[in-house]
DNA sequence: CGTGGCATTGATATCATTCAAGATCTGTGG
DNA sequence: CCACAGATCTTGAATGATATCAATGCCACG
């Protein structure tokens, strides 16, 4: 995922001036579209670079925030992979979500001004830190950031609802396969193949998220590989047939 | 979903007093505090009387939406109960949840300005229709309104990642544990008792919402009734040892 | 007072889990 | 560069929880 440098001069000498300012410039990010409404004026785009109070490395395994956290940002992921996952009282684990570039998280805080699950890199990442009030004061001035704030939120939801119905009332096969196609689509969104990916994540990791056993994620990536359909070597998945795998993933009597 | 009516004269008799002159005031109604942000001036309040453009009755059985309707209207349910579902291709229905008055529904119409599950009443109800243009508009004007809508939002999100570590981790019993606490902690919020209530759903609905066949949902209640911890009369459930249940939901190892 | 929807209960089947062993990979220090 | 340890992954066999199939019972409603 690399940048393309923009070959407007003027910009360029404006970046080395202002460099430290620059760095933070959603103006310039070439993660935009994914982060931020389109169609803005050029006026409202330079309102939102404010939005950005600044950037923050994460080291895989670290957390970016952790349930309980007080909340005060929002973050939008620009390199790196992130799980978020609450765990209960009695210790279980659930992953919620995988985020990807391009993608905000921290949304979980607003309700009780306290984060409710842990956000913990899979690989080195940088997000860029957005506070929350910031946030919603720039949302009251411009009413296309204001509608793409609440679309983000309901999109978050609409996904739950996808996987609480693959929780629920899908098979194993079903569930491996859903996974693999969304993240499939959302890599896809950002520019890498349709038929190969690498998994960031553990087979642990994936069975939470999906509710089954490590084992079962392993065996079911066999039969899936047995069949003809991908090519697993660890944590790299080759796609053999698409077609097949959504098949699977439609099919209630399969 | 009532055990008990409430007791609150007062109230009863303002209602039939100021029915139709107040028909949408919300400054006036006794839901305020679970619908709306607390804490706003008289102006914000008279305001807000604007929002909510008219009521809505939906018979039992009936769709506030259906999923593919274009989306514009937030709703708040004012009386009775709904259900939300969103169905697979192949038609499976997941239910998503349950809604009770004072609840906000229609959030996951707005990513895709349409809506995404149905919504169904499972008794008579009755609810505020807000355009979601107008909402928008408010709370562009009044800050807690915005924080408010947020915080109504990232409460479904939070809740729905509950339901996921559910479907996922928990087993039958403690799944209904955890659904029956759940209805009784919001009943309670709403006035009612903590010891009975009156299931609106049957129980393949619930079963469609904890991820079970509604034979291990009735044979769960039958197996909390020798229990005695609860006494399952159809849909009419009485609480009869609530730290048993609390043990339940909690215990990983039993 | 029947009819249809909903709920209960039993017997059996099935899918995923659990327990266990071994294989493979990764990173680290000698 | 190799050897080793810990983490991760794979695979097999036995077990168990829930689903499925089937029969019956109960209740509400016309």
């Amino acid at each position: 995922m690399h940048a393309e440098p923009r070959p407007i001069e003027h910009q360029q000498a404006e970046a080395k001036q202002l460099e430290s300012s620059f760095k933070v410039a959603c103006s310039n990010c070439n993660l935009r579209e994914l982060c931020l409404p389109v169609g803005l004026s050029t006026d409202e785009m330079q309102q939102l670079d404010g939005m950005v109070a600044s950037r923050k490395k994460i080291k895989q395994g670290g957390h970016l925030y952790s349930s309980g956290d007080a909340f005060t940002m929002l973050y939008a992921i620009r390199t790196g992979f992130f799980k978020t996952c609450v765990v209960s009282e009695d210790g279980r684990e659930q992953v919620t979500g995988f985020q990807m570039a391009g993608e905000i998280i921290g949304l979980d805080g607003i309700v009780s001004d306290k984060h409710n699950c842990n956000a913990i890199a899979l690989e080195d990442a940088e997000v860029c830190v957005m506070p929350f009030n910031h946030v919603e004061d720039l949302s009251r001035q411009i009413p296309m950031l204001q509608r793409h704030v609440h679309k983000i939120m309901s999109r978050e939801i609409v996904r739950e609802n996808g996987v609480m119905m693959l929780l629920a009332n899908m098979r194993a096969e079903e569930r491996l396969a859903a996974f693999l196609l969304n993240l499939l689509q959302r890599l896809h969104a950002r520019g890498y193949s349709k038929s190969e990916l690498i998994l960031r994540m553990t087979r642990e990791e994936i069975g939470s998220y999906l509710g089954m056993k490590l084992e079962t994620v392993s065996r079911t990536f066999s039969k899936f590989s047995e069949e003809g359909i991908i090519e697993v070597k660890q944590k790299n998945i080759r796609i053999l047939d698409h077609d097949k795998l959504k098949a699977i993933f439609n099919a209630s009597t399969c």
